[in-house]
DNA sequence: CCGCATCCCCAAAGATACTG
DNA sequence: CAGTATCTTTGGGGATGCGG
């Protein structure tokens, strides 16, 4: 299990069980549904297999995930947050917003694709903050706010479509600059999504050294 | 400065910063107000001397926090959280409201004073979510809730008042239950108070080893 | 006393190889 | 594919020292 403070404090509670190096980025990564071993080590870029093994039983010792088998066709093994991993979210969600204010723009080369849009929406924008059903295109990735959560892929009738790079992404998430941006259908649409961000935003802390984008 | 993740993930990028063992807990204690090298070891029990002045150096570097000369008469220096720093505090209400749905109940003997109910307060209801002047008294200590933020102390002219024990507080933030809960003026209060909670709520994970009770 | 710096030890982290 | 075994390296933790 994890290292333990000596002290009667939910943050020093929680920093005991989710504290440790890799521990939230295996959370991260199966925010977005179950995956294998395998799936995560390649998600998680530096992480070595041990540590991954190690981290993955520390963490369903605590119940934050568990190990399921598949049926006999493909009998694999998957891990899946517990209700208590996935109320992990808004903790993720919050960090995730404070890193990105430090970051820059995202390098100059830099696109989306593979799905990495939705990912990086699901924890931009919490759940059931949007009743409309938009659309978001951002270089050659789709996906859609509908229901109130985020989904993989085009929606059938979206009420609005919002177009733009990657550069603009970052300015409309941590900026709040909407220039870049393209709005089909609904015109509120825009105001109606950026009102679904928390809000607190602009840049905090140094000047970065390396710019980073968005992501997961 | 802290480990790197090799990333391009705002998640990585926080963790980089204030993933290490004790940085959060540091910042927990500098979101009340500056501190002295002495007044954090004191609050941070297990941390060495050596780890304190590692952690406040990597974090001054990241622009967390900075280190403030007081004026001659009493040359002391304190460490104060910067903007950046301020702006962890979404981070750790989220952290804290995770880590208590994971805690029992506070130990029988445990009750609340010199200010702890102020802290607690302070990361468990956001800024300006409350409009009313509400005084919370738990066991001997007392605070209010004035103008949408936390103060230590009883409120002049309050519009109500709540009181309680220990064991009723904890089970008003994690359970809802506002059993044991005491109100005087106006009866809306509590609602008001309970509305400004985040809305996720109950019990999660594993029954609890060691019953702990809410803090700072 | 306060605010660290230094030294040493050990437990985790990291890299690699290997196995059911 | 899904890990375990083994080895090396690094950083955390305790004790102590030392200047202001």
């Amino acid at each position: 299990m994890g290292r333990h403070y000596d002290q009667y404090c939910p943050i020093a509670q929680a920093l005991s069980v989710v504290g440790e190096r890799w521990s939230l980025l295996v959370v991260r990564e199966l925010q977005h549904g179950p995956l294998r071993y395998s799936d995560l080590l390649e998600r998680i870029p530096g992480c070595s297999t041990n540590m991954l093994a190690t981290r993955l039983r520390d963490l369903e010792v605590a119940e934050v995930l568990e190990r399921e088998t598949l049926p006999p066709p493909a009998p694999a093994t998957v891990y899946a947050l517990t209700d208590a991993g996935l109320a992990l979210g808004p903790v993720l969600r919050e960090l995730a917003w404070w890193g990105a204010r430090r970051m820059g723009p995202p390098p100059p080369g830099m696109t989306f694709g593979n799905g990495e849009l939705a990912r990086a929406l699901r924890v931009a924008v919490p759940p059931d903050a949007v009743a409309e059903t938009i659309e978001v295109r951002v270089d050659d990735d789709v996906a859609r706010l509908e229901g109130g959560i985020v989904l993989d892929g085009a929606a059938e009738d979206p009420d609005a479509v919002l177009t733009m790079e990657l550069a603009d992404f970052y300015r409309l998430l941590v900026e709040r600059d909407d220039a870049g941006v393209a709005v089909e259908g609904d015109p509120g649409a825009l105001a109606t999504f950026l009102a679904a961000l928390p809000p607190a935003h602009g840049r905090i802390g140094p000047a970065p050294t390396a710019p980073t984008a968005p992501r997961a």
